[in-house]
DNA sequence: GACCGGCCTTGATAGCTGTCAAAAGTAGCA
DNA sequence: TGCTACTTTTGACAGCTATCAAGGCCGGTC
């Protein structure tokens, strides 16, 4: 759960020899994400005017955070590659993770209320977001109806993904939670075109067992009896979906009638 | 879990009898609420604007539906007084219940993403809302800047709630859970200038077992725990809160530090 | 006032997950 | 190649919550 600073420095270093130029210079009118993110369904003079706005793309590297919780809202982060971690600290001095963003999605909505960040985000592999000033976004919101629906859109999405979590956690043994967790990983990897039966998990088995309030032991634990019914193959991290529908109707039978 | 015909029927013979035209000719202007809900932060004509949207007011009574999963999004609502519950049935039939919407709080903003509601919402009491049509609101928030602000920050504090729900569900015991539980009533009822001492629970301990993740017979053991440690005082569903302070502190610190 | 059904409480037991512990696997580095 | 630190896996056991069951309480009805 703590960040390696060792880390950071070596990939630090890594970076001082890249160019990343040719990829900062993207904009939203050439994105491939841009049927899943804030451009959908915009047209070509409203895409200009939201490219205008995102402005600075930035790369962050494995172990780093993008913002913390306190930090006063400036700009939303959409996730252009990579994968992150978003987790809160409670007044106890628990954390639990609340999101795993990946492409296409955004981060910091739940800072919109208070105009601080609740939750920090830390970048599970290097990865690259797009900022949006929310001030100027939402000023813009208001001259482009189609653009403000899509946030309204986006930001509805989160609640009702953040539902789906309720239900897992409060319905799911867990078995069942190991088994939402993949299949949900591989849905989204799938929304965005990318090879959804082999995944890298980018996530330790404690952060899946913080995600899913499972102690880490018991994560292992049920990807070995996953492994051993036929359902997937591992091999450390990666892990390849082997019986889709099987491990859907695990999910979707549950564990008894409530 | 399921709803009692019957008490509806004997809820709608109370109804015919007595005239609720009075609250129903409520406006946002002159509402108690107007410093929690939408209208937080507008002037007399922005106000006005936004009372010509809302001209519907609607009675629901106990065990009575507003809306259910799959229905067309056409209004959010406003609960204007009374106590709702939320509850999501996924693919494999278990219900879970999201939320238990009160005054000053908007139910369906999950609905926007996909145009349908995803929850089903029932009165535990007799209640009233504000229904909002959506498509009109979302037109006048491009002009009304002010309202689009506000809108914006009780989405993002639909996303920062449901955080706090995650949290208690991945890193409380049962015993913590409730506590916590009985605590978010208590600031919410607080935080409207209504008694927050004592509490008189809307809903079964079915229904908060089914919230918290948990079985009715677990919650019904931790309020007689909480009780029998002098942290509150029960009488069927009223309850009282007897040591706030050390009620808090139990939360704060915990299980065990992780 | 007596009956009835739903909700709540309490007890005994089983099962699942957490805890503690140790060994094996993996990645980075000298 | 060998070392080190971290992650993952696996086992044994304890503890918490679910399950099954019985009895009490309360409101509503006749």
């Amino acid at each position: 759960m703590k960040t390696s600073g060792f880390l950071n420095d070596r990939k630090m270093r890594r970076m001082a020899v890249t160019s990343f130029e040719a990829s900062l210079r993207q904009r939203c009118s050439n994105c491939s994400l841009r049927e899943i993110c804030l451009p959908l369904g915009l047209d070509a003079e409203e895409l200009g005017k939201l490219d205008d706005l995102v402005k600075r793309r930035r790369r962050v590297f494995a172990g780093q955070h993008l913002f913390r919780a306190g930090d006063p809202l400036q700009s939303l982060a959409a996730v252009r590659a990579g994968f992150f971690k978003i987790y809160e600290v409670s007044a106890g001095g628990h954390e639990q993770i609340t999101a795993f963003p990946m492409e296409g999605e955004l981060m910091g909505l739940d800072a919109i209320s208070t105009d601080a960040h609740r939750g920090n985000a830390v970048a599970l592999e290097d990865s690259e977001v797009c900022e949006i000033p929310f001030t100027r976004l939402e000023a813009l919101l208001s001259d482009l109806p189609r653009l403000q629906h899509q946030f309204h859109k986006l930001l509805s999405g989160a609640i009702a993904s953040d539902h789906g979590l309720m239900m897992v956690l409060g319905t799911m043994t867990a078995e069942l939670k190991v088994a939402a967790f993949l299949l949900n990983l591989s849905d989204r990897l799938g929304a965005r075109g990318q090879p959804c039966a082999i995944i890298h998990l980018p996530m330790s088995r404690e952060e899946i067992g913080n995600y899913l309030g499972l102690k880490l032991e018991t994560v292992s634990r049920m990807f070995s009896r996953l492994r051993d019914d036929g359902l997937i193959a591992t091999e450390g991290r990666k892990t390849e979906i082997l019986e889709h529908k099987a491990l859907r109707d695990l999910c979707l039978q549950g564990p008894l009638r409530a």
